[in-house]
DNA sequence: AAAATATTTGCGTGTTTATGCGGGAACTTA
DNA sequence: TAAGTTCCCGCATAAACACGCAAATATTTT
């Protein structure tokens, strides 16, 4: 077999599965893991291929956010632009935290009129920028990791309010499980402001559709609405819509 | 497995849910703990991610201020280098707001232990950054002039406090009419937080001695200890250590 | 076609990298 | 304070790698 076929049949195993491994090639190919080792060289020298310990990956692989960059915002703008529909003047909604709420905020009509309430100390700094929002942050310790107040003080203030809207940012929702997240004091919270609230909005990328963590939050007939960056007939959603939940 | 694929997975798991747990992934990713935490600990030296006990977080999830230019800030920086001194490990601290507070806590040795106590969003949030430091929100309706929480709530909170200490920012200071501020809401939680503590400290740039606004806050006499940007022997200062206030 | 030359390949050797494991330190949590 | 994790460090092992060399193969020249 000449080196011409070999690297093309290497480019062909790579384009297929992103990735391939030299133990892998060097059977398939019946040849010494030294020659398998040169070609790959020679292709991540011409810029074919992405050469690594072990083997290689396509180049397109390099999953390599930037830094400080949000992840999928153009995704979070759609996802917080539809939500924004669903604050009327006048509502007292509660909100949680994230990258996806803090979107939501920003780009709230300065017009609107509402209160808001929240736990999560960024999203509170960003809603004081807004011109019209009354802003209502429920105090105590606070949680370092999720940047938010937790604890027994914050459950018990969230069962004082009647809510007309919860608007949850979601890391994990699933059929059965539900939502879910992973540390306990952090879904105590939310069970609260979901308890309180009129409506429960559920907000997520469609990336944590169908995933759980060890913690559930509620379960799925808690929810009332679904929020993605998806159309709502995509058919990932069917499942959820099926379940009685508005897809927006 | 390529170790680059598995950082790859380790890194879209964070963006997807904002944290992750080694115990987790070493399950997902089949491999020992020890894999995972070196992968996280190089992702973390790359800027991908932050890790923390137990797992990461989503660089992007942590939101922090970006300070923009603040109004003396050299003399803010004396000042606050020289309160520092007076937090030790164990204390229990309350903390108003203003940029010489931030300033201050910015500069807070990493290894001190203490607990502080605020009603200010961005201090709280500056605070958050901090390694060792409890942090304690006392929440309510937001002001936005001053981004800090108020009301009676708030009051009645710092009431069942004993604090050891109080770190005040003080926009005006003067021999009879004491601090001032000017803002009902704003002079309540002060009040409050004065009161809590067993001692007060009242931070201001030389510029705010000898100024009244239309509402008092205290008395000088309240007042345990006053730090400038001046030396302790400056004449402007004479007055005040004449009362019984220890200056710094 | 044969010789000369260049290229490719496989192998042996020593080095580097990746990973898992043990044990003690450090941290978390009750 | 005590138990249970998680972390850190060094070591052992196996896999992957780099390098030189010689054999095999291909290419060019005569």
């Amino acid at each position: 077999m000449l080196k011409k076929e070999r690297q093309a049949f290497i480019i062909q195993q790579i384009n297929i599965h992103n990735k391939v491994l030299s133990s892998d090639l060097c059977a398939q190919l019946d040849v010494s893991e030294d020659t398998v080792r040169r070609d790959l060289q020679e292709l991540a020298e011409e810029g074919k291929l992405m050469k690594v310990h072990g083997g290689a990956l396509a180049k397109s692989f390099h999953f390599t956010i930037e830094s400080k960059q949000v992840y999928s915002l153009p995704e979070k703008k759609i996802i917080a632009h539809k939500a924004i529909d669903l604050i009327k003047d006048g509502m007292l909604v509660v909100i949680s935290g994230g990258t996806t709420m803090r979107e939501l905020v920003n780009m709230l009509p300065p017009d609107l009129t509402a209160t808001f309430v929240t736990t999560n100390v960024p999203i509170a700094l960003e809603l004081l920028e807004h011109p019209n929002a009354e802003v209502i942050f429920l105090g105590n310790k606070l949680l370092k990791s999720a940047q938010m107040a937790v604890g027994a003080e914050v459950v018990q203030r969230l069962g004082q309010i009647k809510a007309d809207l919860c608007l949850l940012g979601t890391n994990s929702i699933d059929l059965n499980f539900g939502i879910s997240d992973l540390e306990w004091e952090i879904i105590e919270v939310k069970k609260a402001m979901i308890a309180c609230a009129q409506k429960t909005v559920s907000l997520a990328i469609s990336e944590k559709l169908n995933s759980t963590q060890r913690l559930q939050v509620c379960t799925l007939d808690q929810v009332d609405v679904l929020i993605t960056e998806l159309a709502p007939s995509d058919e990932k959603l069917m499942p959820y819509a099926k379940r009685g939940i508005t897809i927006l």
